[in-house]
DNA sequence: CTCCGTGCAAATTCTTTGCAACGCA
DNA sequence: TGCGTTGCAAAGAATTTGCACGGAG
């Protein structure tokens, strides 16, 4: 079966670049890290436990390429750090997240919340939507159990 | 009648802080530019022009008070610059924003959209909703005009 | 007198760039 | 050989911090 990587890689050659250790090193820990929205220090402090002789500079650059070939999504959830997520294969859309303003947590919505939305906006404001992004902030789930230990249970059941 | 600077100095007063004069220059300049989203260094710029003593990281410093008190939200676009927008008075939650993948141009839409949304992410994944970014990136309808000039008029009749 | 707020300059942080060297076609 | 890619160091951009001064209560 064909892998992740494998498709990432001829996505890669089908705009003739190559897909070097460097870049294979940092799609994996992409891939390990999926959920984990991880900064381009992340990444490359990552990167290095497995290859060390990387640079800083080639991670940076190898970032900024998933992100124009849409591979991964560039965000920023307001600390003046850029954080890189894997697309999911195939998604039309950015999936959305919620930021936890207790703990900081970010969890995933995979779903795509916004079709009616969208024909709104478009239908109203005459806007051509190529892509979205929604970032709820809030109270997670976890942080809610620890205000109120009476509550528990729900939640969880989706990512 | 009570002006929105004269309130902005109450909800200042209200937790000891004072509207100096530069404060005051930044926050005018805030309200005459507010569709603008305007970076530090753009806010930084046209208070000079009318306080030319002011330094730019008191404009920062300003800019980040009224974050905390929730009179302007920080946001970001993808470029690296923080950029700073009022705040609807009474606005319990953010608007959202279309930007334009051609020109730039930022609109806002001050419509909540997302209450069928919200409701959703609060059941399914017992998240406690406080506030939300969404942002819409495609082709505003000045663009899609050029594109293709048989279609006319519609839209911008919201903001 | 005491603080809060300020200007300026220096420091930090994140990210990008210049450039010589490398490696595969 | 030729070109895309890399590492390192330096440059750059945005933002923050240290500090002495100034003004209102």
């Amino acid at each position: 079966m064909e892998s992740r990587i494998d498709r990432i890689k001829k996505h890669l050659h089908s705009q003739s670049y190559k897909l070097t250790p460097q870049r294979e090193a940092t799609v994996r820990v992409l891939l390990e890290n999926e959920e984990d929205h991880l900064s381009a220090e992340d990444v490359y402090l990552l990167v290095k436990e497995k290859s060390p002789e990387i640079g800083l500079a080639t991670v940076y650059r190898t970032l900024e390429l998933l992100a124009e070939l849409k591979i991964v999504d560039k965000i920023n959830f307001g600390d003046g750090v850029s954080r890189f997520d894997l697309r999911q294969e195939g998604a039309a859309h950015f999936h959305h997240h919620l930021v936890c303003i207790e703990c900081g947590a970010v969890d995933e919505i995979q779903e795509d919340l916004l079709g009616d939305v969208e024909k709104v906006v478009e239908n109203d404001w005459n806007f051509k939507i190529k892509d979205h992004r929604l970032t709820f902030h809030g109270i997670c789930y976890r942080c809610q159990k620890q205000e109120d230990p009476e509550q528990q249970e729900q939640a969880a059941n989706h990512s």
